[in-house]
DNA sequence: TTCTGGTGAGTAACTACTCACTCACCAAAC
DNA sequence: GTTTGGTGAGTGAGTAGTTACTCACCAGAA
């Protein structure tokens, strides 16, 4: 891991000590927002003087800037999602993901980050939004409008009925993580739950006629 | 309007001025979230110095709880849902819950704040989202559980199936008004999607058995 | 006069950011 | 082996500007 640390030695290696800041920071910046967090804070929990945070970033936009690109990792879910999608495993397909959501990716860091760089206008948060959330979106309307034509599902607008899927999925994790609602219900059951909700729909019997409109 | 305003004099009375700062503090908490707004730029947008604005507010957080004390306004909606709920007209009941957050209900300034307050951790958060959302929940979620009772819905979870559905309009409004994504639709054919999704379901055919797991 | 609405000019603390400087380490010259 | 000088890691003590908040004071209406 050290690049040239000794023994003995306090001194941590550049990157390491870059890497440490721009993860305790991460974690302060998520937790009280850009302007809310102070560069003396960011210095205190890194263990480290002020000037020395300023050695490695010009200025505090700057270190937050390498934060949020630093989290872009653009996940390798999709190849799974890939082999369900094949078969056509429409309950699969949408239940990794929701799982994916739900449970393994939930970084509240990352969630909280992306909100606070939305809301307080950063630069970066478009970058940061398109590259963690548009990929699902047009991955997910692809999947759905090909099942549409054939057949599966009904003729509804992809990119709507992939927004309303992700939609509660993204809308539980922001009630649990940031609104602090206690959760009444495992995850495997939420996931289910939200699973069936959509394909199935809620109504019973046949599927009503939609109200004519188009 | 004006209490006790006479017609040249340049003084307003007392409960403008706060309404007036209340109204211009507001929209720059919205902005810019809670320390990112200072009080000079509130006295300056409220077109009064800094000092009257702490002889109507001891401190710059308890403005900050005037406003979203006020902001909680308990929407009469239900009281009109109401009878759509009486007559079991389900498709009523959902679009006039969907319309009234993505058409009428839309106040954008009222989600930033709520999130801002949300995610910097303000005491009045709570409260502030209990009253502005809680009662949604509840309401939808008897209203969903009575209808599974009487045979119309599925047996789902009844909080669960209001949150996924609450989840898309609230995610639809995130996508807009926050993450600033572009609308392909009209928001009447978005309410009548969201709509559609949930009541009728996105799978063709009848609706298939679930997969056993309970 | 006596309120009430209103302010200019502060202040102590804090903000992001800078700078002159030390210290540990290492390699080559002696 | 010791001296020498170079280098990267690290810091204490600033600075100029900003922040929330205060106070003595003013003007006009009752």
């Amino acid at each position: 891991m050290a690049t040239k640390r000794h023994k003995n030695s306090k001194k941590a290696s550049g990157q390491e000590r870059q890497a440490g800041i721009i993860a305790t920071a991460a974690a302060l910046f998520a937790a009280r927002g850009f302007t809310g967090t102070t560069t003396k804070e960011i210095a205190k929990a890194a263990c480290c003087s002020e000037a020395l945070v300023f050695k490695h970033f010009p200025t505090k936009r700057a270190l937050y800037a390498a934060i949020l690109a630093e989290k872009v990792p653009l996940t390798e879910l999709l190849t799974v999602v890939e082999d369900a999608a094949k078969k056509r495993d429409d309950r699969l397909v949408f239940t990794m993901l929701a799982s994916h959501r739900i449970r393994r990716g939930a970084d509240p860091t990352l969630l909280r980050l992306l909100l606070f760089s939305a809301l307080e206008g950063h630069e970066l948060s478009n970058m940061f939004f398109k590259n963690q959330h548009r990929v699902f979106y047009d991955y997910l309307a692809g999947y759905i409008e090909q099942r549409i034509r054939e057949g599966a599902f009904r003729r509804v607008d992809p990119l709507l009925a992939a927004r309303s899927f992700m939609g509660m999925l993204a809308h539980h994790r922001l009630l649990h993580e940031i609104f602090r609602v206690p959760a009444h219900r495992s995850p495997e059951d939420c996931v289910e739950s939200y699973v069936s909700l959509f394909l199935d729909g809620i109504q019973a019997g046949t599927p009503t006629a939609r109200k004519a409109r188009a």
